[in-house]
RNA sequence: GCCGGUGUAGCUCAGUUGGCAGAGCAGCGCACUCGUAAUGCGCAGGUCUCCAGUUCAAGUCUGGACACCGGCUCCA
C-alpha cells in the first residue's frame, strides 16, 4: 500500500498504480503530460513504487515544456525515419523555445521537405501511438542500435557510466532517452518545424557534419502563433535591416565584417564614446591611445604569437614582420613601462578606444554584432593587490550605471575560470580566480559560473545585457591577468623602496561599440532616446511658403546644438510625418501659418503625436527634459 | 572553415518549358500650395554578383569564384 499527496492536501491509498492512475484518482489526470512524484519527473505510465508527493506536470509549466519538446523531437525522428529510410540518429533535445534533432539522411533534406515531414507528423501524431518506456541492460540496448546500424546511439550508449538504459518505444521508432515523455504521440498538436541547418556531430568541427532540423512546440495553439509573432518582431529589428533603413551603416562587398558607419550611424558612434569618456573622466580613467600596427616581437613576447596567432593579421614595413593589433594590452604595457612608477600612482585607470583587428572565420560574420574589425572600449587597470578588489568592485559600479540607468538593460554577470590553453601556474590562477570570486560575493550580486571558459592569460567575469525581447548579448568583461605584468616586467616601486610587480586588470563595458551599436539598434527597434538620436527634430513646413520660417526656427535649434533637419520637399503634411515616423525621428515640428504668425511651432513626439502649437521656448524646455547623459 | 540556401534597378521583390528584362517604393521633372501616417501625371534608372562552359540563343542549364542568409565550431 502506497500514499500519494497532491499539493492541494489530497491524498489517496492505492494498492498499485501508475502515475496517471494515481493523478486521475486525485482528480489530477486533466491535461497532464508527465507527473512530478517526490521530485522527480516521470511517465504517466509509470508504475508507482513508494509513498509520497505527486503532483501533474502540464504544458504550461517549464517542465512540461520541455517534455512535450523533446517528445515533439521524437515524433519528427518517427517520421524522418520512415521517410528517408536508412537515416541514423544523433542527438534531438529539446532547447530554450523549441528542439531540434541532428540526422544523418541519406541525400539530405531542405527547408522545402520541411512541410512534408510536418504533414507526417501530424499523420502520426493522429494516430495516437503509445510511447512505451523499456529498460534494458547496455549491452541489450548496443545491440538494439548496431542492429538498426545507428552507430552515433551506440557511441552514446557505450560511454554511459550506467548499467541500465532507458530507450522509447514508439510504433517502429525506438530511442534512447531518460524520458519522460508524453503517454502517447497525440499530445504533440501545436508544433512547426523551422529551419535545417549543418551541425557536427557532437559538436566537434573534426567529426562529421550532420542534417539538424529546428522546430518548436507548445502546449496550446496561441502560445505557437505568439511565438511565431515574436520571431517575425526579432526579424523586424533586425539591425542590418534597421541599419539600411536608416541609414546608419552598410557593410560592402569590398570589406567582408568591416563596416562603413554613415554619417547618421557616427552620430551614435560619437555620442556613445562622448558619453563614454565623460563618465570614465568623473571616474579618475586617464586615456591612452597605441598604434593598430606593431612590431612582431612585440606579439611574442606578450604571448598572441603563440595563443592567438590563428586570429591575426599580419604584414611588412621595410622587410621587418609587424602585427595588426587584435587586442590593446601589449601596446599598453608599453605606455605604463615608459617610465618609473610609484606605489602612489597606483591604481592607475587607463583607458582606450582601441580598434582591433581579428580574422574571424567567414562564415561567422553577423553585421555588427560579429566583425573583423572593432572598437573595444578598453581600459587597463594596475594596481597594488590589495586594492584588487575595491577596483573590481568599481568596475562593477561602472556597468550598472551604463547598462541599467541609462540604457535600461536587464543583465547577469558569469564567471569564467582557468581553460585548458592556458598561461601561468596552477596557483596565480587559483589567486586570481579567488580575487574576482571575492569581489563578486562581497558586492552581494548573484552569478553563474562557467569553469574553462576564461581568457589564456587569466579568469574573467563577463557581463551579459538582456535585451527587450529576452535575447542575451556579451558587453562587458573583467579580466584578472597575472601573465602580462610578467612577460614585461612591469614594476613599480613600493613604499619599502623596493620593485614590486602590479596586478593588471583588463575589461570593457560596451565590449565592442560596433556590437553595442548592434545591440542597441535591435533593443530599441531603431527607435533611439533622444540624447543618441542621430536627428532629434525634424521641421515639416507644411507648404512651401513656410520654408524660410522653417530655416529660421533650425537655426535657433542648432545654436542649442539640438540635430535639426528640415523636410523642405514638396509634399503634403501627411507624407511627411508619415517619413519621419518611419525613420524613427524623437520629435517633428510643423510650421505652416499660424505658427509663422505667432512665432510659434506644433511640436509631435513620435510616440505621444501632435503636441499642440507652443512658442519656441517652451519647445526647447520640453527637449532639455528630456534623459541626458551626457548632460548630467 | 564546414553544412544548407540565396544573389535581377538605390531598396523590396516578380520573371513561365532557354526566345527583346518587369512592378512597387525611393530619385528626378511638371501640376497641385496643401494642417498631423502615403496628391496626381510623367521621366530616368540594369554588365540580371563575377569568371568560364553548354546552346543558333542563357537572368533561366552546368562548373568555379565572391558575397550574403540560416546554423555548427569560434567569439567582443
Amino acid at each position: 500500500m502506497i500514499e500519494l499527496n497532491a499539493p492541494d492536501q489530497k491524498s489517496v491509498r492505492l494498492e498499485s498504480a501508475t502515475a496517471g492512475e494515481a493523478l486521475e484518482k486525485l482528480g489530477l489526470r486533466g491535461g497532464a503530460l508527465a507527473a512530478m512524484v517526490n521530485g522527480k519527473a516521470v511517465d504517466l505510465y509509470r508504475p508507482l513504487t513508494e509513498s509520497g508527493s505527486i503532483e501533474p506536470i502540464g504544458p504550461d509549466s517549464e517542465e512540461g515544456l520541455d517534455i512535450l519538446r523533446h517528445s515533439a523531437a521524437h515524433l519528427m525522428a518517427q517520421a524522418v525515419a520512415e521517410m528517408y529510410p536508412g537515416t541514423r540518429f544523433g542527438v534531438g533535445p529539446a532547447i530554450r523555445d523549441g528542439f531540434y534533432y541532428d540526422m544523418e539522411i541519406p541525400g539530405g533534406i531542405t527547408e522545402e521537405d520541411l512541410p512534408k515531414i510536418e504533414k507526417e507528423m501530424r499523420r502520426i501524431a493522429k494516430r495516437a501511438i503509445p510511447v512505451e518506456r523499456r529498460e534494458m541492460s547496455k549491452e541489450e540496448a548496443l545491440a538494439y542500435f548496431r542492429e538498426k546500424d545507428d552507430p552515433y546511439k551506440a557511441e552514446i550508449i557505450s560511454e554511459l557510466e550506467e548499467e541500465k538504459v532507458s530507450l522509447y518505444f514508439q510504433g517502429n521508432y525506438a530511442d534512447l532517452c531518460r524520458g519522460p515523455h508524453v503517454p502517447n504521440t497525440s499530445y504533440v498538436r501545436h508544433f512547426k518545424l523551422l529551419s535545417v541547418a549543418g551541425a557536427y556531430w557532437r559538436g566537434d568541427e573534426k567529426n562529421i557534419m550532420l542534417t539538424r532540423v529546428y522546430g518548436t512546440a507548445f502546449g496550446n495553439e496561441e502560445a505557437l502563433e505568439a511565438y511565431i509573432r515574436r520571431m517575425e518582431e526579432a526579424k523586424s529589428r533586425d539591425h542590418r535591416r534597421l541599419g539600411k533603413e536608416l541609414d546608419l551603416f552598410s557593410i560592402q562587398a569590398e570589406g567582408p565584417g568591416f563596416p562603413f558607419f554613415h554619417p547618421r550611424g557616427m552620430v551614435i558612434l560619437n555620442g556613445l564614446m562622448d558619453f563614454w569618456r565623460k563618465e570614465h573622466t568623473k571616474r579618475g580613467y586617464c586615456e591612452i591611445r597605441t598604434p593598430l600596427i606593431l612590431d612582431r616581437s612585440l606579439w611574442i613576447r606578450s604571448g598572441h604569437w603563440d595563443h592567438y596567432r590563428e586570429n591575426m593579421y599580419f604584414t611588412e614595413i621595410d622587410e621587418q614582420p609587424f602585427a595588426i593589433k587584435p587586442m590593446n594590452c601589449p601596446g599598453g604595457m608599453l605606455v605604463y613601462k615608459s617610465q618609473i612608477r610609484s606605489y602612489r600612482d597606483l591604481p592607475m585607470r587607463v583607458a582606450e578606444l582601441g580598434i582591433v583587428h581579428r580574422h574571424e572565420r567567414s562564415g561567422v560574420l553577423h553585421g555588427l554584432m560579429r566583425v573583423r574589425c572593432f572598437t573595444q572600449d578598453d581600459a587597463h587597470l594596475y594596481c597594488r593587490p590589495e586594492q584588487v578588489k575595491d577596483e573590481i568592485i568599481g568596475i562593477m559600479d561602472l556597468c550598472r550605471y551604463i547598462y541599467s540607468d541609462v540604457f535600461g538593460f536587464k543583465y547577469t554577470m558569469e564567471l569564467s575560470t582557468r581553460p585548458e590553453n592556458s598561461m601561468g601556474s596552477e596557483e596565480q590562477w587559483d589567486i586570481a580566480e579567488s580575487a574576482l570570486k571575492q569581489a563578486l560575493e562581497e558586492s552581494g550580486a548573484e552569478y553563474r559560473l562557467n569553469p574553462g571558459d576564461g581568457a589564456f592569460y587569466g579568469p574573467k567575469i563577463d557581463f551579459h545585457l538582456e535585451d527587450c525581447i529576452g535575447r542575451t548579448w556579451q558587453c562587458g568583461t573583467i579580466q584578472l591577468d597575472f601573465q602580462m605584468p610578467e612577460k614585461f616586467d612591469l614594476t613599480y616601486i613600493g613604499a619599502d623602496g623596493k620593485e614590486h610587480r602590479p596586478v593588471m586588470l583588463h575589461r570593457t563595458i560596451l565590449g565592442s561599440l560596433e556590437r553595442f551599436f548592434g545591440i542597441l539598434i535591435e533593443n530599441f527597434a531603431g527607435a533611439f532616446p533622444y540624447w543618441i538620436a542621430p536627428v532629434q527634430v525634424r521641421i515639416l513646413p507644411v507648404s512651401g511658403d513656410f520654408v524660410d520660417y522653417a530655416k529660421e526656427t533650425a537655426q535657433k535649434l542648432r545654436a542649442k546644438g539640438i540635430r535639426v533637419e528640415i523636410d523642405e520637399r514638396d509634399e503634403k503634411l501627411g507624407k511627411k510625418i508619415r517619413d519621419a515616423q518611419t525613420q524613427k525621428i524623437p520629435y517633428m515640428a510643423v510650421v505652416g501659418e499660424k505658427e509663422m504668425q505667432s512665432g510659434t511651432i506644433a511640436p509631435r513626439e513620435r510616440s505621444r503625436g501632435d503636441l499642440g502649437s507652443m512658442p519656441l521656448e517652451e519647445f526647447l524646455e520640453v527637449l532639455a527634459g528630456e534623459f541626458n547623459p551626457l548632460k548630467s
